[in-house]
DNA sequence: TGACTTATCGAACGAACGTTCGGTAGTTCA
DNA sequence: TGAACTACCGAACGTTCGTTCGATAAGTCA
C-alpha cells in the first residue's frame, strides 16, 4: 500500500505519467457508479450492517475489482459524505449569489436543503444516519465542512435577527431547524407528501413566523 | 430452543413451576443491568456495530452467560426500545391527566420528551438511532408503540387547531416537532445548552407561534 | 509487434462475529 | 441429605467479515 494520499487517487488513479482524459473519465464514471450504488446500500441497510459482498452484488463487479477504486469500505463512505456536502454547499451558494431580503434567504436554505435531500435521499440518508461513524482524518474533514454549512445557516439566522430587530439563541434557532429538515428521511412518502417547494414553504411559515413571534417577546410571562 | 415466548420468558425466566419473588427480583435486576449496559454501547457504536463481547466486557459477564438474559443481540435492542418508549408514553399520560388547555398540553408533550431525552440519552439515542434495524415481530411490536406516541401527539395538535380556530397540516407538524426534539441527541452539550425546561419552553415558543401565525394566514400572496 | 498499463477476477487469509454446548459451583427446598 | 434448579463459565462451532494475492484478458502506445 503505497503512501498515496486520496485526493491524488481521487483525481487521478495513479500518479503514472499518462493521466489521459479519457481513461480518467471511464474511471471517474465507474467510481460514481460504484458510490451510487454504495449509498444505497449503506441507506438500506447501514453502514456496519452493509457488507463489500453486499457491494459486489449489486454492482454486478466482483470482490477484489472494488478495491481497485478504493482503498476501502471507510473511504467508500467517506466519499459520499464528502461529495453530498460539498454538492449541497454549492448549489446553496449559487442560489444565494443573487442576493435577496434576509427572510428570502433563509428560505432559500431551506429550499435548497429540501429539493437536495428528496432528489437524494439515499445519500442524505447516509450523511445523516451515519454521522458519527467516520473516525480519524476522514472524520475530522467531513466534520469541518459540517462545520461550515452549520456557519452559512448561523449566519443567515444573525442577518435575519438583526433586519427585524429581534433576538434568540441563534444555536438553537440552527438545530432546531436542522431537526425539522433532516428529520424528514425518516418519513417522507413522495405518494402522500408534498414536493420539496411546498414543504419548504410550509415549513418555513411555521419556522420564521415562530422566530419572530418568539424573538419579539423575550419574556411572557408565564411561570 | 424450546418455543418460549419472549412475553413469558421476559416475565418469569423459566415456565418452571417455582416463580419466586426474591429470585425473580434478583433476575430482573441483573437484566436491568445488562440492558443498561447495552444501551450504553449501542449508542456509542451503533447496534451493528456493537459485538456480544463488547458487553460482556462491559459487564463482566462472560459471553455466554449472557445469553442466560437474553434469547440474541436482537431482544436485547427489542427490550430497550420497548421500555424506552413505555416508559416515555406512560409518563405522558400522567402529566395529561390533570387537563390543562390545549396549547399546554403540547408544552407538557415537548418538556415530557425533552426531559426524558436529556435524562436519558443512550436509551434515546439507541430508540432514534436504530428505529429501522429491527425486523419481523420485535419490529412491529415497536413500530406500534412508536405509532401510539405519533397519534398522541396527532390528536394534541388536532385539539389545538379547534381550540384557535386555525388550520395547518397535522402530519407535517407532528413530524416537524419530531424533528426537532429528536435531533437533539445530535447536539446537546449540557456543558453549553440549557435544560430540559428552558429549551422546552424556547422550542415551544417557536414551534406553537409558528404553528398560530403561520396556520392563520392560510394564503400569503407569495409565489 | 511487443512492452506497459488498466480493469478485473477467483481464491484465499486471518480475524471477528453471534450463538451453543457441556459443564460447575452455589442455592433452595422437600 | 440429596435432588432440582439457578447463575454462570471456558471453549468451541460455523459463518461472515474486510482485505489481499497472484493471475489474466483487454486496451494503449512506441
Amino acid at each position: 500500500m503505497p503512501p498515496t494520499s486520496v485526493e491524488t487517487r481521487t483525481a487521478a488513479p495513479l500518479p503514472g505519467r499518462k493521466p489521459r482524459a479519457l481513461n480518467d473519465n471511464r474511471y471517474d464514471r465507474r467510481l460514481a457508479e460504484v458510490l451510487s450504488h454504495a449509498a444505497h446500500i449503506f441507506c438500506a441497510k447501514g453502514y456496519e450492517g452493509a457488507s463489500m459482498r453486499d457491494l459486489s452484488r449489486a454492482t454486478g463487479m466482483s470482490l477484489a475489482g472494488l478495491y481497485h477504486y478504493c482503498e476501502s469500505k471507510e473511504e467508500l463512505l467517506y466519499l459520499i459524505q464528502k461529495h453530498t456536502f460539498r454538492t449541497i454547499i454549492e448549489s446553496l451558494r449559487e442560489r444565494l449569489e443573487s442576493s435577496h431580503g434576509p427572510e428570502e434567504r433563509i428560505r432559500i436554505f431551506i429550499e435548497n436543503h429540501l429539493a437536495y435531500s428528496l432528489a437524494n435521499k439515499d445519500a442524505m440518508k447516509v450523511l445523516v444516519h451515519e454521522d458519527e461513524t467516520l473516525k480519524n482524518e476522514h472524520g475530522s474533514e467531513v466534520r469541518a465542512i459540517k462545520r461550515e454549512y452549520y456557519r452559512i445557516c448561523f449566519d443567515l439566522l444573525e442577518d435575519f435577527q438583526r433586519a427585524k430587530g429581534i433576538q434568540f439563541s441563534g444555536r438553537l434557532a440552527v438545530l432546531s431547524l436542522f431537526g425539522m429538515i433532516n428529520w424528514i428521511y425518516t418519513w417522507h412518502n413522495p405518494r402522500v407528501d408534498a414536493g420539496a417547494a411546498a414543504m419548504a414553504r410550509q415549513m418555513g411559515d411555521i419556522y420564521l413566523h415562530g422566530l419572530l413571534k418568539a424573538g419579539k417577546a423575550p419574556r411572557k410571562g408565564a411561570r
